[in-house]
DNA sequence: TAATCTCAGGAAAACGCTTCCCCACCCACC
DNA sequence: GGTGGGTGGGGAAGCGTTTTCCTGAGATTA
């Protein structure tokens, strides 16, 4: 780097006293308050923050003033386009708002949820986003209940994205409802032996997924299973598939809990010469890219709009108004062609 | 949200007054520095802490220690598995260190990018990661630089994960070797007519791939071309193999300068009935889990290990210990079942 | 016994900002 | 010539910490 001296970081003193004003008033001038200031002093003060370079310490703003202008979102894995989507929503809002957007790994553990929103609360988030979903029989589930309600205390806006145990309203979707259109659908192009592969044990997206299955199977008069295990991704996909095909009996479809959990399946079977859908129809939720790249029939998720709609209400209730209740967005299915009538 | 009363949030001075102490010894117990602190007096500070269940002000704290224990990031878009790779490698460090991870997206906009740093040094951020790509004539770029050296002056360690026209140490592939490689890879399989579909317009890391490329071609003594636009995306990557498609001859390969591009081109040959890797290969760069599951051959990049050096390095230079120079990370070519010998 | 140390603890400055409250005008109005 | 109201500006408190410096009280040494 070059050899320029470490200024420290120009303050709103330095700005003052450069313009010969008080610091309050300077303070006016930057942030244009209402208060009025002469138009040759504004003109002073503008001039030296320019020369200055100045800009102000958001830490200290925030500090003072209460807001912090961040908001927190705890994700399974931003790697996941799931959560990846999610993120962009928040982000897009956030960042034309003024805001920041702190993202948080928590892998799917309740545990480094707990972590990452005692975290957040340290650094006066504004709002948390929890992205993913609870686990039904969670040991600490009780402890993160408690803190997101002490987050509320200290006027946290906590939203969940997801099915959770705790206290928050939320923005999602109808997950059983999603399984139960999407089976539906592949009853009604004449399939009868449907399998299904699960996502990760314990998860209520998982549980209601799961359900809406034997829910559509159930009222046609069909019996449900083979019922396989799986963890939302591409080997446990395939890896279930493979089992599939060791049974007595093809399926007619094969139904995983997400996308990539179908599109697993989905290439174990074509490594196994099965067409698809000539032999055997496959499908998947949530519509992420990676289901249009494969060209799989889905059930699309407005996961941007999770996000942008989350991000929204917390900027909006940054006052102190309630940041409103449930919201339940719509689902859509989308065939594509990796399905076809039997 | 049960009607408990809003506690605006526990400070030190009450944990101190609670437990009969100076707001001075408190501190030193809830820190615990090496200033002596009895240790009965120790108990009854903690037992106070532990009651209004107190936990520090991070902002407060950054403010007076001038450490934010912020890293921010600033990605094309963090939907692109190539940069949410990256941010996860960053947070993963961040959150094991105790840091937080401020994301922005920048839209591969020079001008977001400027406001993105601003933002981020107004947040005292200890570190900034530039994880994208530059443009070769950008007229933003003298404003980025000099923004840049600003953040330098004030502390602010600035990491670049590509090629870039500001002064900062990078982490960083080859990109030109990349390409080079894996068109020499081609090359040693019979091919002789290769086509390659570029990356965005004006990019170094377009740029420097279609550099590498045409080495190899012209090393090997073959006329390069026939080269396509495209712009890292599906889409682009199909459109480009269908007017492949036209051409009156059919090239022996197709390089996409991504994976995503290389799978766009992929599923234009497929549905064109085109056998791949028979009568054509097709490859990418960079390894996604995109091509993975498309089984595409490509060159590994390693995208976690980008972000988990620059945000160690960051955080291991917090003191003031410079943050480095540049480090060159290996890539390595990954073949699988999309090219084959002609 | 006086001088010196060590151990515990407190007062207060500082970090950089916003904002409440006060003051001093100047002008208009009755 | 008072009173009132706008306009322009400053002082200082306060946000929640960390940390420097200082003060006592005992214990130790000469």
């Amino acid at each position: 780097m070059a050899g320029s001296p470490k200024r420290p970081r120009g303050s709103l003193a330095e700005v003052a006293e450069l313009a010969g004003v008080s610091i309050a008033t300077a303070s006016r001038v930057v942030n244009d308050s209402p208060h009025p200031v002469a138009e040759a002093t504004r003109a002073r003060v503008l001039a030296a923050a320019e020369e200055l370079g100045y800009s102000p310490s958001a830490l200290a703003r925030a500090l003072v003033t209460r807001r912090s202008r961040i908001i927190g979102v705890i994700v399974g894995d931003i790697v996941d386009p799931y959560f990846a989507e999610i993120t962009r929503g928040i982000e897009d809002v956030c960042s034309k708002a003024g805001y920041m957007t702190i993202v948080c790994n928590a892998d799917r553990s309740t545990e480094v949820e707990i972590e990452q929103l005692k975290l957040l609360t340290d650094y006066h988030a504004e709002g948390v986003v929890f992205a993913g979903s609870g686990y039904i029989e969670d040991d600490r589930g009780d402890e993160l209940a408690a803190l997101v309600e002490r987050a509320s205390d200290q006027e946290i806006k906590v939203l969940s994205l997801a099915r959770r145990d705790f206290e928050a309203p939320s923005v999602r979707i109808d997950n059983r409802a999603v399984a139960r259109e999407l089976t539906e659908y592949l009853i009604s192009l004449g399939h009868r032996r449907i399998a299904f592969i699960k996502g990760p044990e314990g998860l209520y997206a998982s549980a209601d997924r799961l359900g809406g299955y034997e829910d559509a199977m159930g009222a046609a008069g069909l019996e449900a299973g083979p019922v396989h295990e799986g963890d939302f991704t591409y080997d446990m996909g395939h890896a279930a598939a493979v089992r599939l095909l060791a049974d007595a009996e093809l399926p007619d479809a094969v139904i995983g809990a997400n996308d990539e959990t179908a599109i697993g399946a989905l290439a174990a079977l074509r490594q196994a010469e099965i067409a698809v859908p000539d032999r055997v129809s496959v499908a998947g939720m949530t519509d992420t890219r990676l289901a249009r790249f494969s060209d799989i029939t889905t059930v699309s998720i407005p996961l941007y709009q999770f996000g942008a709609i989350a991000a929204r209400r917390i900027i909006a209730g940054a006052g102190d108004a309630d940041v409103g209740g449930d919201t339940l967005l719509p689902h859509r299915l989308v065939p594509r062609s990796t399905t076809a009538r039997r």
